[in-house]
DNA sequence: ATATACTATTACTCTATAGTAATGTGCTTG
DNA sequence: CAAGCACATTACTATAGAGTAATAGTATAT
């Protein structure tokens, strides 16, 4: 028996985390999870400081809602959105190192190049 | 001064970031990226173990070495591809986790349901 | 009840891209 | 060099979804 083997993932599998990841692949949601970062908003203050139009913010809300990543309390007048799996935070940060890493890594290479043409 | 300021990301940061994410969102380049998590493969190889037509994964590798995901080695009549960065089955298992934290919450809640029903 | 404010939905256009078949490109081998 | 193989690219169709304007719901206030 092998130290480690690769898990069978299922057709279904794939289709969803497909789905998961196409939620965050839209600059748009993720300025709403950005702002959402701070807590609980409503959607005018959403609205306000992503710069979209309402009708915009509110159907990138609704994937972002049906995808499980924001939750929705309604009072009064106003829809209150947050972020409903923490996970997210080391999610995004995470993708934000690994581009980091590849800049860093391409910057790198750059000045490699000069220091080696000015040796 | 507050412990903790939010960094303030650019417009061009949100665009980069949604493109990572993206790369990540089609069922297709999720198998291919789970194929060569047991190293570098060929395109054929990766034909046959994804069960796509070969134009259609050549495509999505292509994309895949765009974004920075994939590297590429050609040898004689080959092309090898490969994981260009390990961070990536970091970010994988991370989500795959947030889902299953989620399922798992939702099959709580069923029981929850039926134990109260049944209690 | 009427008016107003906040949010959601609908209908539309436009663009991106997934899948596919056909073709092109470049090695390699006889 | 001619044939064959591996891969890449192109051209096409079909579908998804982003942005937008207009409209519909729904709660609150007068």
């Amino acid at each position: 028996m092998p130290k480690y083997t690769k898990k069978n993932l299922s057709d279904e599998a794939f289709e969803r985390l497909g789905e998961q990841f196409k939620a965050f692949s839209e600059p748009m949601r993720l300025r709403l999870i950005y702002a959402l970062m701070d807590g609980e908003k409503t959607v005018s203050e959403l609205v306000k400081e992503t710069g979209g139009l309402q009708a915009n913010v509110s159907k990138h809300l609704r994937m972002l809602l049906e995808a499980g990543i924001v939750e929705r309390r309604k009072q009064g007048l106003n829809s209150y959105y947050s972020i409903a799996d923490p996970s997210i935070f080391e999610l995004c940060d995470l993708m934000c190192n690994s581009i980091r890493g590849r800049l860093t890594a391409e910057l790198d290479s750059f000045s490699a190049a000069r220091s080696s043409a000015t040796a």
